[in-house]
DNA sequence: GTGGGATGGGCAA
DNA sequence: TGCCCCTCCCACA
């Protein structure tokens, strides 16, 4: 489920389970060997999570950048880690508990420099209460691309998925096709904030729900099912290399 | 049992 | 635009 309420999450929980202790590092799958040697035995000082990219800070001043792309997966716990299970890239584990981490699209050991010019290309992050919208307005408000393109850019918005833009675009009653410069400034405060308050109670649960806790999307892969408001079958489009779900009846 | 698609993104062309 | 990465899950048999 890796949208950046998923990895913002997986930051919180991991927290508690490795910061401030030295980690025992390895690499089950052997795919991630020699660099968790490098690892193994450091204090982990912070994990941190900018949209959907995670930074492990280890003491000897190296990050581990982590994104989980479409298939990455976290499992994790107290106590001792279980037998692997799959492919598992990654494993650490502390004296209070244990992450393994298969899947990634990303696992590498990042410099500072090269951490910083990953947080150079992405946007502002709803779930970072300090940033503010302000850069991702401007590039929305001079730009000719959908709506539905910009939101799922991540050099604009850090963060929002597939589900959370099909939802977020329902929510404020806006089709994916309308430019981003045709979106009204109060429009975009709004979409901000619902994506703030969608993303942290993602974080919260661990799962999206934008709608009821049982029929938990509006739009979102439900193609040619009556609208929740008004009926109309939902449709669906590619944008931006992925599906997109919109009602014509509510959203303009 | 199994095949296709999936909540991403980098890259070649 | 399409391919690849390379894992999980669910719809369908």
């Amino acid at each position: 489920m890796p949208e950046g309420h998923t990895v913002h999450r997986a930051a919180r929980l991991q927290r508690e389970l490795l910061a401030g202790s030295a980690l025992a590092v390895d690499s089950p799958q052997g795919r991630f060997a020699e660099e968790a040697a490098l690892l193994d035995g450091q204090r982990l000082e912070s994990i941190e999570a900018y949209g959907k990219h995670l930074f492990y800070a280890f003491e000897s001043g190296v990050y581990l950048h982590v994104h989980l792309g479409l298939f990455g997966k976290f499992r994790m716990g107290a106590g001792r880690a279980p037998e692997p299970r799959g492919a598992v890239r990654v494993r650490f584990q502390s004296e209070r508990g244990w992450v393994t981490l298969s899947g990634p699209t990303a696992c590498e050991i990042l410099d500072a420099s090269g951490r910083r010019s990953i947080l150079a290309r992405i946007g502002p992050d709803p779930l970072r209460p300090t940033d503010r919208p302000a850069r991702a307005f401007a590039r929305i408000a001079k730009s000719s691309t959908p709506i539905g393109a910009l939101l799922m850019d991540q050099s604009v918005i850090a963060g929002i998925g597939n589900v959370y833009r099909a939802e977020l675009l329902f929510r404020a009653g806006i089709a994916p096709q309308v430019p981003g410069r045709a979106v009204p400034r109060t429009a975009l405060l709004e979409l901000w904030r619902d994506a703030r308050a969608l993303l942290r109670a993602g974080e919260r649960t661990g799962r999206i729900v934008t709608f009821r806790p049982r029929e938990r999307h509006y739009v979102y892969n439900r193609t040619g099912k009556p609208c929740r408001t008004c009926a109309t079958p939902i449709v669906s489009a590619t944008m931006a290399a992925r599906t997109v779900y919109w009602c014509p009846g509510c959203q303009h």
